[in-house]
RNA sequence: UGGGGAAUAGUGUAACGGCAGCACGAGUGGCUCUGAACCACUUAGUCAAGGUUCGAAUCCUUGUUCCCCAGCCA
């Protein structure tokens, strides 16, 4: 496992606390993390966050990193989620050994442990309704204790046992702890830890009828597990308080909480309320749609594990809000799908090239290399006749001076080809350029010319005879805005949904070799962008999701008009 | 309004009382059988005002702005 941060001085906030505990040999040099999700969606980039930084840390401090799955809520969870859970942190390329986890496998404990705090007059029995506790919890001025606050240790005993029996219906009771109604921080007047919820759970049936609450529920987990550095989000930061004071009154292992800022990404929605919504919707195809940022969707899109690990590394954690850029992310994503990605020509938008003096019948290979930022790649072979396909885009009739393509009597390269030059554009009787003529040069076989001349442009093309038909589909930004969020009065993030975010295109012609390539496999289109095979192709019905653009100097100028 | 956090180029992130640096983006040029990659250069910053100090992004004071919290969600 490839340690990014290796070599590098500059720790992070977390990992500095990480390393003065080692120092000082606060956790006897243990370092324990975990990654803990809720069950209860699919993961995304921001949850890549999460993970690097927990497996991260273990793999770099020697530790270990836990995954565990916080399911304290059975109306929310499905195995369905905990399976794609496994699948995109495996993915992801990080191993948790034997430390997989489940939360509710506590349950027990953690029922023994409200208990112990009943005995020892630190929480109670509530009768009050959800909206009565609401009420009593009050607002800045403070709350009111709960009339049913000081009843004997053996009453709540005893109604407690009952909830667990199930003698009650749902939202009838809660087990609370019996702090401070008047603290100033909400999370410690008398919090619930307990609630009664007859439903059935995905990993423990109906065994239970009451759910612990979070904060109840996830100290004790991490204390379970003898986590030395349980690393969460920053709205946690006022639960800390809380956090401390159940390991403290019940005297257990106690782990340090360390919040940072959770990840924001332009032009992107990372809640999984939005993205349930927006797969709910069908406004995507689903969780694994190639323009949503949740990890089985960019793994389809055709990002690779490295570039992710690698942005993540690169964003660093920090304690304060902040929105990054998507463009960085897409410069860790060329940056790692430059060095790995075979190279093969593809053309989109085909218009068909007649090489007039080239023989008719002939087919000649032609060696082309796979990667030239990686040698052990190799070379292949491409086939070349008399009638060729381009790229639309490679052609004007009147090319403005900065266009460096294919125009009327403009010679160019054909990659690892021959030298063309335009002779003569056939239109249809609309107007449309429906097929261009041209002759070659046969000295300049392979692509160099003896006598040295220069020509302004390669292109890239594809054999019409050997030619395979593919689809492709182009995404671009799913949002038209930086900030989803930021939307008029009434209207939410779906307003400014991108109508272009998606464009298939059919009748794309690609070259033979990739005809068996292998779903989710990554491959340059040279001169146009990163491709992914996309799970649903079929080698009779090719199909590639175009993972980022290459960078386009052409476009720019085209773009600003000069 | 009570409590908890936080502010460094357009964006992200370093500098731990001692030269404000790096990356992305943007721009210019070089190179090129991918207008890619690569290389060089340019651009632009300490929230504000006071104070301590030989010296402040860093310490102190005051202010400003932003984020989180009143689910029987996590």
């Amino acid at each position: 496992m490839a340690l990014e941060n290796k070599g590098q001085q500059k720790l992070d906030f977390v990992r500095q606390i990480v390393a003065d505990d080692c120092k000082s040999g606060k956790w006897d040099g243990r370092v324990v993390t975990r990654f803990p999700p809720e069950p209860n969606g699919y993961l995304h980039i921001g949850h890549a966050k999460s993970i690097c930084l927990n497996f991260g840390i273990a793999a770099e401090f020697g530790g270990k990193c836990h995954l565990r799955f916080d399911d304290t809520n059975p109306e929310k969870e499905e195995q369905e989620y905990v399976d794609s859970i496994i699948e995109d942190v495996k993915w992801l390329g990080w191993d948790w050994s034997e430390n997989l986890f489940f939360g509710s496998d506590y349950f027990q404990q953690m029922y023994d442990w409200a208990v112990e705090l009943v005995k020892k007059g630190k929480a109670y029995v509530c009768d009050l309704t959800a909206e009565q506790t609401r009420e009593y919890r009050g607002g800045v001025e403070g709350g009111k204790d709960s009339p049913y606050r000081n009843r004997s240790v053996e009453e709540n005993l005893d109604l407690l046992e009952r909830m667990r029996k199930g003698e009650f219906p749902d939202g009838t009771k809660t087990l609370r702890a019996k702090i401070d109604m008047a603290h100033p921080n909400f999370n410690l007047r008398d919090p619930l830890m307990y609630r009664i919820v007859h439903a059935s759970h995905h990993r423990t049936g109906d065994k239970w009828c009451i759910y612990p609450m979070y904060d109840w529920a996830h100290g004790l987990e991490d204390s379970i597990e003898k986590i030395t550095h349980s690393i969460c989000t920053l709205e946690f930061e006022n639960h800390r308080p809380l956090y401390d004071w159940f390991l403290n009154e019940l005297g257990i292992y106690h782990p340090q909480q360390i919040e940072f800022a959770r990840l924001n990404l332009t032009y992107t929605v990372m809640s999984k309320r939005k993205l349930l919504k927006l797969v709910q919707d069908k406004l995507v195809a689903g969780w694994d749609d190639p323009r949503m940022p949740t990890i089985c969707g960019m793994r389809r899109r055709g990002y690779s594990p490295q570039a992710i690990r690698n942005f993540c590394t690169k964003i660093s954690v920090n304690k304060f809000n902040s929105t990054i850029d998507f463009a960085l992310l897409e410069h860790c994503l060329r940056e790692d799908l430059n060095k790995t990605s075979p190279r093969v020509m593809a053309v989109l938008n085909p218009l068909k090239v007649v090489i007039e003096n080239y023989p008719e019948g002939k087919v000649e290979t032609l060696d082309a290399i796979n990667n030239p930022e990686d040698a052990a790649a190799g070379t292949r072979q491409v086939p070349f006749s008399r009638e060729i396909y381009i790229e639309r885009d490679d052609f004007m009739e009147d090319a403005p001076k900065k266009f460096f393509r294919l125009a009327p009597g403009r010679e160019v390269r054909l990659r690892y080809a021959y030298f063309i030059t335009c002779t003569n554009v056939i239109k249809d009787s609309a107007g449309n350029i429906t097929e261009l003529r041209c002759t070659y040069d046969p000295a300049t076989r392979g692509g160099d010319s003896p006598d040295g001349r220069k020509v302004k442009s390669t292109l890239h093309w594809i054999c019409a005879k050997n030619a395979i038909d593919a689809e492709a589909r182009l995404y671009e930004h799913l949002f038209t805005k930086e900030n989803p969020d930021d939307v008029e009065e009434g209207k939410d993030f779906t307003a400014y949904l991108n109508p272009n975010s998606l464009t298939k295109l059919t009748g794309c012609k690609v070259e033979p070799y990739l005809k068996d390539a292998k779903a989710l496999s990554r491959w340059q289109f040279e001169r146009l962008g990163y491709f992914c095979v996309d799970t649903d192709s079929k080698s009779d019905k090719l199909i590639f999701n175009r993972t980022a653009t290459l960078r386009d100097e052409w476009a720019k100028i085209k773009g600003s008009g000069k």
